[in-house]
DNA sequence: AAACGTTATGTTAGCGCTAACATAAATATT
DNA sequence: AATATTTATGTTAGCGCTAACATAACGTTT
């Protein structure tokens, strides 16, 4: 008689036929409401682990009325970043029950596409760097007060949903700590000119320095892009200077591996000659040899951190626009083997 | 008199009434069912594009009875590898409207953990490297006729389903790239014993030297361990040989960056007095320099066929237990800094 | 034109779950 | 003990979509 496909699968019902209760006290125990009697749990919790029952997460987002879409937009697709990134908004959008998207724009985005989507395709947006601090993207959202959250950026603060690590006081930290280590002279390799971030690292730097009353020497500064390739540059200007530096810190750790290659270049062996360290923890980090000293960023918790956000804010950021929230996640300093002290008897 | 939390996004219904047919007539266009006319079909069309209509996945999933929850069982959390391999499996899921799950699984894993996910929480399995080639898995896998997908594993050949590309042949045709550009003393490093890619690729190897009848030397053929020390260390060795390699290729990217570094250690430079090649075309094998030439694999496109693949073949899977099949995707060599021809005059 | 097949559209019901209301059971209060 | 109050469970209906069947509209054949 049954007409309808069917899936095999244990319900709700099957649950409650086997304890001898309702499908409702079956759906309150698996939601864990308070109203039910402590026997009666343990039955249904009993009957539920006998017969291997699962919620059916389509039926419950559909009775919930909560399907929630929202979507991850990222930028450079083989970026290490992104499998962290991804793990931990796929975690939270599974809890949440709701779906992640994952669309890949260019930062030179089509608006128009991207605007079609908001609303239709997606109800809430995740936007880490690069894309971050792409202008274009920052004003289609706030255009339509569309629910987002921007990961590792400072590009406007205030302005917008940002989760993200305090940069600067990261930044300041790890100086302090190769300060800690006897080092005077620490050279220093700025990070992108158009990321928010490199800025807040460089400022960083300086207040460490200034607080130890060192000296800022500009000759000790070298510009670069975040690239390997520019990292080894910048370390092979920083290695020429007379007064060449016994540590450098590098703004992330794809330039902090060039240093390394430049280091072997002028002979110099890391972490003997050359304390290095760099910053972002990526995978390089710990593949090159010597591994490298380096500031974690809880990239997967971030991500997990504005999924959680946006669903629960999507509501309230419809009805107050114009308030927006900043949430700071802790940092940590990852020490390996690329830092060493600087002998208390050996100086310039 | 409306009760129930209503989400306010447009539906079939919205779409019909406009239109003024049935909500399964607006179903049928949105699902490309060929039976509705012509004329039909461009109303609805035109109805859902004035609306802005998107389907409620999970209405649909309900009513399809289709809810599949696929578990991608991945080992190293911060390999680069992860990134585009969820990528892949994102899109498929979501063209699907299946579940993507993510599982976290050491080497050492919980068989019992794991068996008791089986067919409650999952629906099936993927499970990419280095996880492919754990027996235990596989045991598991094979004892519950579980629908399961393994990429860029051969352990046992048509023991299993499997999703990879044809490691000999594509490390055959690296080693005749070599030869093309007039290298004949060419190292090689092999890969991590355990993993079953490993010999394929020192096989693939040997097969291009025997073709152009070069000489297998055992002395240009080092052991690693897909690490980057290893690589470094390996080619330390085989820069060490008497009769020196004039291009090396190591089994992975990873290794071919720690020849890189061995090579400045011999004051060699790359590409002019040594070739490097690597495998995988991994995020290093773009982040150093100079760039890597590498050989390229779809993981990507890997994890998506394995979840289209699983999705498509479960029920067969059931009812034909101890049929498998195989998919293997086509490679491609990326040419990019690292290999230059030895020059004709000059010779050993 | 009647009878037939064919194709396009409509009707009904149900996928599995839970919101909202209704009721029964337990406890507290007078 | 009777009543009010709290707490635990049950009932009903519907979330948005589509499978399966029913019917209407069209064309074809004799």
């Amino acid at each position: 008689m049954s007409q309808r496909k069917k899936s095999n699968r244990v319900t709700v019902a099957d649950v409650a036929n086997l304890v001898g209760v309702s499908t409702m006290t079956v759906s309150r125990v698996v939601n864990r409401d308070p109203k039910v009697r402590p026997d009666t749990r343990e039955r249904v919790e009993a009957a539920i682990a006998e017969l291997n029952y699962a919620p059916n997460i389509a039926a419950r987002s559909l009775a919930n009325a909560e399907v929630r879409r929202i979507c991850l937009l990222y930028g450079n697709p083989s970026s290490a970043y992104l499998g962290e990134l991804l793990l931990g908004a796929l975690e939270a959008a599974s809890v949440a029950s709701a779906h992640l998207i994952v669309e890949r724009t260019d930062p030179e985005l089509d608006p128009e596409r991207l605007e079609e989507c908001l609303g239709r395709d997606w109800d809430a947006l995740i936007v880490p760097p690069p894309m971050s601090d792409i202008a274009g993207i920052r004003r289609l959202v706030a255009k339509h007060n569309f629910p987002a959250a921007f990961i590792s950026s400072a590009t406007e603060p205030g302005r917008a949903n940002e989760v993200r690590i305090d940069d600067r006081l990261a930044a300041r930290e790890m100086t302090a700590y190769l300060i800690s280590k006897g080092h005077k002279k620490i050279g220093f390799i700025k990070g992108h000119p158009n990321q928010t971030v490199s800025k807040q690292r460089y400022l960083g730097y300086q207040d460490a320095l200034k607080e130890m009353d060192l000296p800022v020497d500009k000759g000790l500064v070298a510009q670069g892009l975040f690239s390997y390739r520019s990292g080894e540059e910048a370390g092979a200007k920083l290695l020429s200077y007379d007064d060449r530096p016994t540590a450098i810190f590098a703004s992330n750790d794809d330039m902090a591996a060039g240093v390394l290659a430049a280091a072997a270049r002028h002979r110099l062996s890391v972490p003997n000659d050359l304390s290095v360290v760099g910053f972002d923890n990526s995978p390089i980090a710990s593949t090159i040899w010597p591994k490298l000293t380096t500031m974690s960023q809880p990239v997967a918790e971030m991500a997990a951190k504005a999924v959680e956000f946006v669903l629960k804010n999507t509501e309230e950021q419809v009805a107050k626009p114009n308030q927006y929230h900043t949430i700071i996640l802790p940092y940590e300093l990852i020490q390996r083997e690329s830092v060493l002290s600087v002998a208390p008897s050996v100086s310039g």
